[in-house]
RNA sequence: GGAGACAUGGCCGAGUGGCUUAAGGCGGCGGUUUGCUAAACCGUUGUAGGGUGUAAAGCCUUACCGAAGGUUCGAAUCCUUCUGUCUCCGCCA
């Protein structure tokens, strides 16, 4: 959410940096009009609240001097302001009703460095580590994952849509074994290299924790929602609920940044993507990933954007996986985002770059709609922290990443050095 | 699933309709005293909105006692619903 003071006093900037997103700025037209609306009827109000309490203390008085008859007398007076206040409330409550739609709908405003553009095709490569593999020099046509692994046995995606359906997939044997040494590899890394504190968060959160990072109200459709009592969903990302460890929360100065790694399952309804990736494990509605979430002060965020492209780059790194860094153009951005690095994994089967790790500065966006504040050491004012976020990395095309990028003529793979002793064995044949 | 108790500021805790602008204590911050530390004493203390102010400060004002409604001239206090916590019983990994 945007600060309601800036868009009032930048009006035009915000429209302007807006309608780069994508957004249709049309909807921003009555926003003048309720936020002027709304102080209107905020000051009447509380001056009718004013006079209802000086009057009602000097009928106290009054009654405790004994002199009923001049108590009565004010009731009248002291009854009418208060049904008054009553009518402008609920007045108030449509116009900020109003206010909120309009403005819990608007995305983020874009930092000056990420290039203007409407799609994808307006990103801009950052950089780029390793080489791709060279099969034709090894003398054979590389597979896809598909292919070697169920031929290994160790993945089974007939079984996983006999038992769910379409997207879900069945790990087993090395396969699942692989999977978990990802996960402790991952987390080991961050927190044992790069200060970050573990967190195993609730994989079901409510309607409050998703308003926070911003998949509520607009994005409904692409969450789980679990019957219950109440609404509760499945979480998209772990983001989600680290993110919101500390809503409605001020937070000491001194212990920012907060850096937070979660592993969980993720589980998206991928509405809309139908006829994208249905092959193979690249687009499933449940897959793990590995998270890393910052907290910072506002002036640190974008060098702790850095910080945490790096630290999922070093998984890559390490994993000996080729891959690019690209910035993401003002169109292509997320919701909450004011800037965007994808991190990219070289994929041979597809011959071309896969988005493995997407690592966002949400700027204050999601801490002015989660209330994560924070005071300054010896400052009495209340400022909104920056919020982070970022896949170190997505587990499951990591792992499909490996057996396209390790496999062997034979059709076995390799284990990647780093992951030996994790998972145990040198290779998967 | 059944029965009961409870929810007050950073923390503890008083407050059953108006003299509450939420007592008192602890903690925090500032100060006095002191060779230093401690103690003692004095002062101060939350969040959000609106108004005023060139800005900071300040000043005026509204709301907030788990949440949302309601009764009343007036609600922390009474009523309704919801949420959460605790205790006991049952069930369960």
């Amino acid at each position: 959410m945007l600060d309601v003071n800036y868009v009032r006093e930048n009006f035009d900037l915000v429209r302007e940096k807006l309608a780069t997103r994508n957004f249709d700025v049309a909807l921003l037209e009555p926003f003048a009009q309720l936020d002027s609306e709304r102080r209107a009827l905020v000051r009447e109000r509380d001056d009718l609240n004013a006079t209802t309490n000086r009057v009602s203390k000097e009928i106290g008085n009054l009654m405790r001097e004994g002199k009923r008859d001049e108590a009565e007398a004010l009731k009248a007076q002291s009854k009418q302001a208060s049904e008054r206040a009553k009518e402008i409330e609920a007045r108030l409550g449509g116009i900020e009703e109003d206010l909120r739609t309009v403005l819990t709908r608007v995305p983020n405003l874009p930092h000056e460095s990420v290039p203007a553009g409407k799609d994808e095709a307006a990103n801009t490569e950052a950089r780029r580590w390793g080489m791709p593999r060279d099969f034709a020099a090894e003398g054979f046509e590389p597979k896809d994952h598909v292919d070697i692994a169920t031929a290994l046995g160790i993945l089974d995606l007939e079984r996983a849509t006999k038992i769910t359906g379409a997207r879900f997939n069945v790990l087993s044997g090395l396969g699942a074994k692989l999977e978990r040494a990802l996960i402790n590899f991952m987390l080991d890394l961050h927190t044992g290299e790069h200060g970050y504190r573990e967190i195993l968060p609730p994989l079901m959160v409510n309607e409050a924790t998703l308003f926070g990072t911003g998949q509520l109200p607009k994005f409904e459709e692409d969450l789980f929602k679990v019957r219950f009592e109440r609404d509760y969903y499945l979480i998209p990302t772990a983001e989600v609920p680290v993110t919101n460890l500390h809503r409605d929360e001020i937070l000491n100065g001194a212990d920012l940044p907060l850096s937070y790694t979660a592993y969980t399952p993720c589980f998206r309804s991928e509405a809309g993507s139908y006829g994208r990736d249905t092959r193979g494990l690249i687009r499933q509605h449940q897959f793990d990933k590995v998270e890393l979430v910052k907290i910072t002060k506002p002036e640190e965020s974008f060098e702790a954007l850095e910080t945490l492209t790096g630290n999922a780059e070093k998984v890559l790194q390490l994993l000996g996986l080729h891959y690019r860094v690209v910035t993401l153009s003002t169109g292509d951005m997320g919701f909450s985002a004011a800037k965007t690095y994808d991190i990219e994994v070289w994929l041979p089967s597809q011959n071309t770059f896969r988005e493995i790790s997407s690592c966002s500065n949400c700027t204050d966006f999601q801490a002015r709609r989660a209330q994560i504040r924070f005071k300054r050491e010896g400052k009495n004012k209340t400022e909104l922290a920056h919020t982070l976020n970022g896949s170190g990395l997505a587990v499951g095309r990591t792992w499909l990443a490996i057996i396209e990028n390790y496999q062997q003529a034979d059709g076995s793979v390799k284990v990647p050095e780093v992951l030996v002793p994790y998972v145990g064995v040198t290779e998967i044949r």
